[in-house]
DNA sequence: CGTTTAATTGAAAGCAGTCAAACTATGTGG
DNA sequence: CCACATAGTTTGACTGCTTTCAATTAAACG
């Protein structure tokens, strides 16, 4: 019988992507108290104002931040991929600034607050990592302002395409071809600023000028580099490390 | 003859309203090498693509943070007020994913890189605050992109004038009764996803409705609790600790 | 299969943008 | 002190992208 993977490699993985961990650094991730849940889709894992008790990193499957303003229409923030500290955010506050909840079903590992700040505060190298891990969150922030702020329909959702398309691709979620959008076009939407009606046009015209192609919510890359000309993009601001087999054309 | 304020004084006492600093902390902070710079107004002090060698503090004046897409239109993606870590997303990476530049004119430090990274990965207590720091601005963030996304013209002015009333008044330089806006209404258009044009008809709109005062570009509330209404907005996202005299309502 | 959720399409309305010009304040040099 | 230049604010008319409303079609799910 093969080897348990352990719940909290997928968090050293992703540590090591930002700082190289010495094993006794390694260790001490693993050695962390921690439970493994499993979550169905659509379920709160943090409300805005909420107060949570331990801090959760995600093993598989999609979860967003998000928000709803006064008037009840919704802002998704963030997208959050596997490996992803849920709760960085939210271990260093006293209360949740936004609600955070399951896009799909997911396994996530909950970890006490103050064994992993430790962590984080004692050891240079994690410390360094996850401010790194929190220093690349805020930089897709300010993209995802200019996008909303300053771009058109058609220039927002080819851009979070890419967006998506590249950062899956650097964890293997993705291929060069293309990949399952995790979301609704009513939550590719919420993240966008614009209306579902609206993204279901804009997504029809880039595949009636060849750009995408899709099947269901795979979106298949027909011409990548008109898409990347198309959103305005730029891979600078994800600031990810290792090669991979996009094309490097930003 | 009065003693000199030491330059970093004013980042001690940031890094003190988000984590307690032991006194060799302090003195680690102020011991660092550092050299004053004197800036005009519409410098920059960093250009997208650029790899800064020294961390840039905030002692006096008001700096943006920017980004400029492909077609040329600009988004103001940060205020940065006095006491604020300019290169905090810069220390960590190698190319800094936008510009900042000053507003007004201003004094900054410059320090060492490697200098202060030491302090934060190795006192805890100042990891703790720089971490905080990080995480506020990217909650700050966060609600810009709500701002931009999901509010209409007149309630993203709103909060915007909310927020910056709050994060300055919380730092002295601001009253209850108003303050001195450091920016033009073309600035506040690039802050919010708008054209000046249409800033220059909400401010008016506000106004009309008797819920600021202009003179110049000072703005003075005639009706604080009215404006936080139509900006939707509540301060908890700021993180602010401290009490202040701006109505808790929120 | 019926029910629910998501995607798609059309027509009409509206918020904000664009273009263009006038006005105001401030500063500068003669 | 005035003439002029510059930068920012204000206003009007018109355009257009995106939303809204409403209905239809398609896919997923007991």
């Amino acid at each position: 019988m093969t080897a348990e993977v352990h719940p909290l490699q997928t968090l050293v993985q992703q540590l090591e992507l930002y700082a190289k961990l010495p094993a006794e650094d390694r260790q001490a991730v693993f050695d962390l108290p921690h439970r493994l849940r499993r979550l169905d889709s659509r379920k709160y894992l943090t409300r805005e104002g909420d107060l949570p008790q331990t801090a959760c990193i995600l093993i598989t499957g999609y979860v967003i931040r998000q928000k709803v303003t006064g008037n009840g229409s919704r802002q998704i923030l963030a997208l959050c991929i596997p490996g992803d500290a849920i709760d960085l955010p939210n271990m260093f506050f006293s209360v949740s600034d936004h609600a955070v909840l399951t896009l799909t079903q997911a396994k996530v590992v909950d970890v006490p607050r103050e064994a992993l700040q430790n962590l984080v505060l004692h050891r240079p190298a994690i410390g360094a990592a996850i401010l790194r891990l929190a220093l690349v969150e805020a930089s897709i922030l300010r993209e995802w302002v200019v996008n909303v702020g300053r771009r058109d329909a058609r220039r927002r959702i080819a851009h979070i395409l890419c967006e998506l398309a590249v950062r899956l691709e650097s964890r293997g979620l993705a291929t060069d071809d293309g990949f399952e959008l995790p979301m609704s076009q009513e939550q590719l939407a919420n993240a966008t600023g614009l209306t579902s009606v609206h993204v279901n046009r804009v997504l029809r015209g880039l595949e009636a000028d060849r750009l995408i192609d899709r099947q269901r919510r795979y979106i298949h890359f027909d011409n990548w580099p008109a898409l990347q000309e198309a959103g305005d993009f730029s891979r600078r601001y994800l600031h990810i490390v290792h090669q991979d087999t996009l094309a490097q054309t930003n």
